[in-house]
DNA sequence: AGCACGCCGACT
DNA sequence: GTCGGCGTGCTC
């Protein structure tokens, strides 16, 4: 039998599969998912069975598999046809891939030691560096005795031994448990008579930190009169106490919860308007799939939302729920992955790598916030969580459900046009309305002289809810931050006349450029709409505002949330349990605050700069700026009556206006005809091919290159200057391709695959 | 990726 | 002569 093997090496050239001849002891063995040890080329590494086969066409003689690593297959079989059809819908490797779905604890890492034969062979100075040790890790210090080391090798006293390391360890707790009476005196006689009027297995770590000294322990398990005992934990994830206000469903949710048809594959799009009870509506599904013995995986935005609705998980399904998120450290990971693999687990909830758990019995997969940006990995391996989620849900003809107060204008047309199924929920749960909002001018406020960030109307409030003490969040927009040019007088911003996206200003030459056309122009000093001077380049940081909040609200106490200061693994939970102990007044944040709070206290909402998405130069900026908004003002007043306060220098646009109502679908009509004017999904997909390089001229070539190879059959954008066009160095150009239906090209798969260029770094994701 | 092979310059 | 620089090419 031959086994198709995919070996541990992260490069291009040598993802594909290699065939080896199972060893006939190792036959009942080795599966599809095994890991293996072989001997590939000179070296030896791991690599995953992909295959069994009988016959392969490799024409040279196939060398056999060396051992097997771990005694259990480490992946499931649907987790290696997942690995292929990603590179199949990503252009990325299957290596890579397949790395996703291995707990990092579990990955190998590998070490050459040299073993020595006979010392005495060795010149003295080697000896002498050795001290006497008969192995070594080689490392740079040996250079110098690199000519005695092939010397050894060749005549045998030397051998290379490659050691496989797994980077994790299970984690052990020691127990104490008396054993038999020994004569011994003081503490540790005192310790044994203790552990012997108890009797039970006590953790060492209490024994320790109730007055004895590891001293005294170890004297009584040497004699054995205790002995040690080591147990596995499984780490058990930080818990607060959040309660489910309501369980039972109420008729909106009831007629969602039946509407999903758990038997076979579905995508549906659950339109839910902010504190619709959508989660109540993901209990009960879950519970639905537990009952058929299924398992559900629930994927949250972020980190900081996981642990939130990790609790009401754990209060609803108990110890059947596990959390993944990049929060965790190596072994708790490990953990939760055991703990599904183990079957001990069926409610899965996490960030987008939660996707990769080996769950044999899938159930339901549901997306919760369905249009962030959060569920696309940009770094490589590029994926896209929902497209991922898709392949799995039609891999086990099961249902997929996307959930969204603002859906991606894409998935709601394809909603409208039957491709998915649309679920609504039109009221808030709570039966409070939506947050009343206002729009304030920053236009009139600059004309009557107030220069702060803070209009005289949300200065007003912001004291008024002081005195009743109530809370307040200010939410502050960091995209496209400081790169548009507006007018502060009108609110015009400078678009370019082709794309329709905002001009970037660019320092070094004072020129305004578009990223996807390369329109270039002088920088404008005079607004050409009303012909001002106030025109200019915007930014705001969380610091500053921080700053005249202080100088503003003396007595307020603050909370900033935003990711300098959230990164620590409980930093989210701290702020969390600070804002509902009402420690803090003003809360001050970035999009980190707009998800998932449920605050009762929370009564207003600013929004300081509104307009600031709409700058971002992608076709996508009104949805992301729209989102937004909606997701921000659906924070306040959850409980009680809230009231949004959003500061623009441009109250008409369209898509501001529409967030005003809480106007979905005027929002949506608006979008959807400008994706089809401007070729833009979904009407059609757009691959964004990256080029980066040191040299600024190759990355541009290559670009063009690839160009000229697609040119004809697609629409071709660029090359155009990154976004980020300048980092470390480093000159970044990109390649717009816009395809109807599918990703897959053949021109372009073969360029990558034949892609060969050192200098310039070529990586293709999604536009 | 990582390792061998191989072909050139500068050293005991 | 030979050590070691790194460019090239292959890995079942």
């Amino acid at each position: 039998m031959i086994a198709n093997i995919i070996v541990d090496v992260n490069n291009k050239n040598v993802d594909q599969t290699f065939s080896y001849l199972i060893p006939k002891n190792l036959e009942t063995f080795i599966k599809i998912g095994s890991r293996v040890k072989v001997s590939f080329g000179p070296r030896l590494i791991s690599g995953i069975v992909i295959s069994i086969t009988n016959s392969t066409n490799y024409e040279g003689n196939l060398k056999e598999i060396i051992e097997l690593v771990d005694l259990e297959p480490l992946l499931l079989p649907f987790q290696i046809e997942l690995a292929l059809k990603m590179k199949e819908l990503f252009y990325t490797k299957t290596v890579e891939n397949l790395n996703l779905m291995i707990p990092q604890a579990l990955r190998l890492d590998y070490k050459k030691e040299y073993r020595i034969n006979d010392l005495s062979k060795l010149s003295l100075e080697f000896k002498d560096y050795l001290k006497g040790k008969l192995t070594f890790i080689y490392n740079e210090t040996y250079t110098k005795f690199n000519k005695e080391i092939s010397e050894n090798i060749l005549n045998g006293n030397l051998t290379l031994n490659v050691n496989f390391k797994q980077r994790g360890k299970i984690k052990e707790e020691v127990y104490l448990k008396y054993n038999k009476d020994v004569k011994t005196r003081g503490k540790a006689l005192e310790l044994l008579d203790y552990l012997k009027e108890i009797n039970k297995e006590i953790p060492l770590k209490l024994i320790l930190e109730n007055g004895y000294s590891t001293s005294s322990v170890n004297t009584l398990v040497s004699k054995e009169a205790i002995i040690k005992i080591y147990k596995e934990v499984k780490r058990d994830l930080q818990n607060i106490n959040i309660e489910v206000s309501k369980n039972e469903l109420n008729q909106d949710q009831q007629k969602v919860v039946n509407s999903v048809d758990l038997n076979k594959y579905n995508t549906y799009l659950l339109n839910g308007v902010t504190a619709s009870g959508k989660t109540l509506v993901y209990l009960k599904l879950i519970e639905k799939c537990l009952k058929l013995g299924k398992t559900s995986i629930l994927l949250v935005p972020e980190i900081s939302l996981t642990p939130q609705l990790y609790n009401i998980l754990v209060n609803y399904f108990n110890n059947q729920v596990i959390m993944i998120h990049s929060g965790l450290s190596m072994g708790e990971k490990y953990d939760e992955w055991r703990k599904v693999k183990e079957k001990k687990a069926k409610v899965i909830v996490g960030a987008r790598s939660a996707i990769f758990m080996p769950t044999e019995d899938l159930g339901i997969i549901i997306i919760d916030e369905e249009h962030t940006k959060a569920y696309i990995q940009e770094n490589s391996p590029y994926y896209d969580v929902k497209e991922v989620a898709q392949t799995l849900a039609k891999m086990n003809d099961i249902p997929l459900l996307l959930a969204s107060a603002t859906p991606l204008v894409a998935d709601y047309y394809k909603a409208l046009n039957n491709e998915y199924k649309l679920l609504k929920l039109d009221k808030r749960a709570t039966n409070l309305p939506l947050p009343k909002i206002e729009i304030v001018d920053l236009r009139k406020e600059l004309k009557d002289g107030n220069k702060s960030i803070f209009s005289r109307y949300l200065q007003e409030l912001i004291n008024d809810r002081l005195n009743k003490h109530e809370q307040v969040l200010l939410f502050l927009n960091r995209r496209g931050f400081s790169t548009s040019v507006m007018c502060r007088n009108c609110g015009e911003i400078i678009k370019c006349p082709n794309c329709d996206l905002p001009l970037t200003y660019h320092k070094y030459n004072d020129s305004l450029k578009c990223h996807q056309c390369n329109y270039e122009m002088d920088n404008v000093k005079i607004c050409p709409k009303c012909h001002s001077n106030k025109i200019r380049y915007v930014g705001l940081g969380t610091e500053k505002i921080e700053q005249e909040i202080k100088a503003l609200f003396k007595d307020a106490r603050l909370l900033r949330m935003d990711s300098d200061v959230m990164t620590k693994k409980n930093s989210y939970n701290e702020a969390y349990l600070k804002i509902v102990n009402h420690e803090c007044d003003i809360i001050i944040g970035t999009e980190i605050v707009t998800k998932g709070f449920d605050f009762k206290e929370l009564t207003l909402v600013g929004i300081l700069n509104a307009d600031m998405a709409f700058f971002y130069p992608s076709y996508d900026a009104s949805e992301v700026a729209f989102t937004l908004l909606e997701q921000t003002s659906g924070r306040a007043g959850r409980f009680k009556e809230g009231l949004v306060v959003m500061q623009s220098y441009n109250p008409l646009n369209k898509a501001l206006k529409a967030s005003l109502n809480h106007d979905y679908v005027s929002f949506y009509e608006d979008e959807i005809n400008k994706r089809k004017l401007m070729k833009n999904p979904p009407f059609y997909n757009i691959i964004k091919v990256s080029f980066k390089s040191l040299n600024k001229f190759k990355a541009y070539n290559k670009a063009l290159e690839l160009k000229t190879v697609l040119n004809g059959d697609y629409i071709v954008l660029g090359p155009t200057e990154d976004l980020y066009f300048k980092v470390n160095n480093y000159y970044n150009y990109n390649l717009f391709i816009k395809l109807k239906d599918t990703y897959n090209i053949l021109e372009l798969r073969k360029f990558y695959e034949e892609y060969n260029d050192k200098e310039v770094e070529m990586k293709i994701g999604r536009g």
